[in-house]
RNA sequence: GUCCCGUUCGUCUAGUCAGGUUUAGGACGCAUGGAUUUCAUCCAUGAAACAGAGGUUCGAAUCCUUUACGGGACGCCA
């Protein structure tokens, strides 16, 4: 057992018959699609369930070429190449789709470790098949299984977010921190938070506290780091000193570190020659350094030349970024430095420094960057912009959730059709191989609509939590609120509203008799026809009702209808206007049953001694 | 100015590494229509992209060259 899977490619073979509405005629649809081509199945059978035509799947095959996967009994085993965390994924997503979607048993299919990689593609291949059950593949989905057999390989991953508290939490900086916190997550490795906090001038105990409050908010907690501890502390560079004296003193020794100006920089390697330079505007002294090879998960090697010495302590002796990031990197020893794509070209520095320590650079993976919205100018998102600010959305009610699905898919991609990631799912599926290279645009309505999708799932007990700030913010709930009335209403309008920031205006007619009538329905509704009439017809029989429930009140709508010809249309927007000043709102006859029959007949009767 | 990174619908993206199954897929937004019952909900349908030019190839979104455009860095800021 143990065959290593060298080549995957899933390939699926598909039958859809469809009746043509135009021509009448059954056509087929064929398709073999590899594993790059997943949503293309899946609109296949979208839309063949759609059209109510089978889909008949004609056999798949999965092989794998990436070295170092092994399946074992369809389970992970054994994983060395990161790359290959994709592919596992892969697998194990192609069965899930055949299992659970297509109802089709899957087969995984997988050949010799020891066959050549080439020919591509391979012609009359043996391939040796294992037969899956359904369970097996289930089993393999597992998210703790996929966890427990990755973090058993890569537990010695250990990846920092490292900001620097200068002022208010940034959209890009907490996808930054999520991108790690998900690695590290994933891999089953160590997230460290570490303050960087040398320029005194800036760093301020507010930003930090609004920093930990915003990562809190946003669900991510840290290994090691303040509040937490660890066995690589201390935790904020303003208390490294002596660990930064330590390393300056190596250098200095080693003859790569020299004083000037009563700042110590750090010596490059090379012939020394000066040029003018056209952005100092002055003659300045260069460096004919050998280049260096960063070696970045996500944009591959990228080759860069420092040509100037750079400071690693300030002539008032604080040690400079560069310096300290590296040391404690080194001290902390960190495995993977996911940052900002701002910091590609600080690269070369820090490399440098790894090589003068003597000590292997850790993996860097480079994110793109956050753009703003054009209207707002151009270039990287900046604190001013709109919605660049972590605690605008704890203001106004987004769900944390939903924010922290929104910004992972701000560069990060699944590969497939899923947009709605609960942060298990998140950690399972994130992978650097899988993060975009290009920048991305910050869209506040994909935001909000995702903040929709997530409140449309949640249980009605936290919606009703989630719920309450925005209430109380607008004075709709206090103390004396009747906590199962709240719970009804807010149950009919979860389907409806797209964000708690417009509960209340959505609904405080449920909480306060002194709602606004909405302008444009009043005139919809109240300055045609005959809505007084109509009031009149029903509010009587609503009275004699003695059961207050969705289907007595149906009835009465009914019994009318059929009495005067008319359709329960003619009463609705009428009916819906007295009781709520507005034309929309959550299902009709739910909200009368909600509002309850004496809110109802009262409101009815001021509406039509109002319009009289 | 120098160096580095990037570029697929308006936006987020799939497909690019291993060229052919693609009529370039999905989602947001937009438009139109529908849902005995309003609607900010739901459903359906539609418009909408491989930055340009050369090359390699039977075949290029995919490989190569180049131009354009966008972004970043160039601090005793982080």
């Amino acid at each position: 057992m143990g065959a290593s899977i060298r080549r995957i490619r899933f390939l699926f073979r598909a039958r859809v018959c469809e009746c043509h509405p135009a021509s009448g005629n059954a056509h087929i649809l064929r398709g073999r699609h590899n594993h790059r081509h997943l949503p293309r199945l899946l609109h296949v059978r979208s839309r063949a369930r759609r059209r109510q035509c089978q889909l008949e799947p004609l056999g798949h095959q999965i092989r794998a070429r990436r070295p170092g996967i092994q399946l074992h009994d369809g389970a992970l085993v054994h994983d060395r190449n990161p790359r290959s965390h994709r592919s596992v994924h892969r697998i194990l997503h192609a069965q899930l789709l055949f299992d659970s979607k297509l109802g089709h048993r899957g087969i995984l299919v997988r050949r010799a470790f020891d066959r050549p990689p080439r020919p591509h593609p391979p012609n009359g291949e043996t391939l040796t098949e294992v037969a899956q059950s359904p369970s097996s593949a289930e089993h393999c989905l597992d998210s703790s299984l996929l966890t427990r057999n990755v973090s058993c390989i890569m537990s010695n991953v250990r990846v920092r977010f490292a900001p620097s508290p200068t002022g208010s939490t940034h959209i890009g900086t907490a996808r930054t921190a999520l991108f790690n916190w998900l690695y590290a997550r994933h891999t089953g490795g160590t997230f460290v938070l570490r303050i960087e906090d040398t320029d005194k001038e800036r760093n301020t105990q507010e930003a930090l506290d609004e920093l930990v409050d915003g990562l809190k908010w946003l669900g991510l907690d840290w290994d090691e780091g303040p509040e937490n501890g660890g066995d690589f502390g201390p935790y904020f560079q303003s208390q490294r000193g002596d660990i930064y004296k330590t390393y300056l003193q190596t250098l200095r020794d080693s003859g790569r570190a020299y004083e000037k100006d009563g700042a110590v920089f750090f010596k490059l390697e090379g012939e020394r020659y000066t040029e003018y330079d056209d952005y100092q505007k002055a003659e300045i002294e260069k460096v004919k350094t050998q280049p260096v090879v960063i070696d970045d998960l996500i944009r591959g090697q990228v080759t860069r030349r420092e040509e100037r010495d750079f400071v690693l302590q300030r002539s008032n002796g604080d040690p400079s970024f560069h310096f300290v990031n590296v040391v404690d990197d080194i001290a902390m020893k960190i495995t993977h430095v996911i940052r900002g794509e701002d910091h590609l070209s600080n690269t070369s520095k820090h490399v440098e420094l790894f090589n003068a320590f003597g000590v292997e650079p850790p993996k860097y993976a480079h994110l793109p960057m956050i753009l703003k919205d054009p209207k707002d100018g151009k270039g990287k998102m900046s604190k001013r912009d709109k919605g660049a600010l972590i605690s605008e959305y704890k203001e106004r009610n987004f769900l944390p959730g939903a924010v922290r699905n929104f910004i992972a898919l701000l560069g990060w991609s699944p590969k497939d059709d899923q947009e709605v990631f609960t942060i298990e799912a998140l950690v399972r599926r994130f992978n650097l191989d899988d993060v975009q290279k290009g920048g991305a645009r910050f869209d506040e309505k994909k935001m909000s609509h995702l903040n929709f999708e997530h409140m449309k799932t949640l249980p009605i007990s936290e919606y009703v939590e989630s719920a309450k700030p925005a209430l109380q913010k607008a004075g709709l709930i206090g103390e004396s609120t009747d906590e199962q009335y709240l719970l009804s209403t807010l149950k009919i309008c979860q389907e409806k509203i797209d964000s708690f920031e417009n509960l209340p205006s959505f609904a405080a007619y449920f909480f306060s008799d002194t709602f606004a009538n909405n302008e444009k329905a009043e005139n919809k509704t109240m300055k045609k026809g005959e809505p007084i009439a109509r009031i009149q017809e029903i509010a009587p029989k609503l009275e004699e009702l003695s059961a207050w429930d969705k289907a007595s009140i149906e009835g009465v709508f009914n019994r009318l209808a059929a009495e005067t010809g008319l359709k329960p249309f003619a009463w609705f927007p009428v009916v819906r206007f007295a009781v709520s000043g507005t034309n929309s709102g959550p299902d009709f006859l739910p909200m009368l049953e909600v509002l309850g029959k004496e809110r109802v007949l009262e409101r009815l009767k001021r509406t039509a001694e109002k319009y009289a």
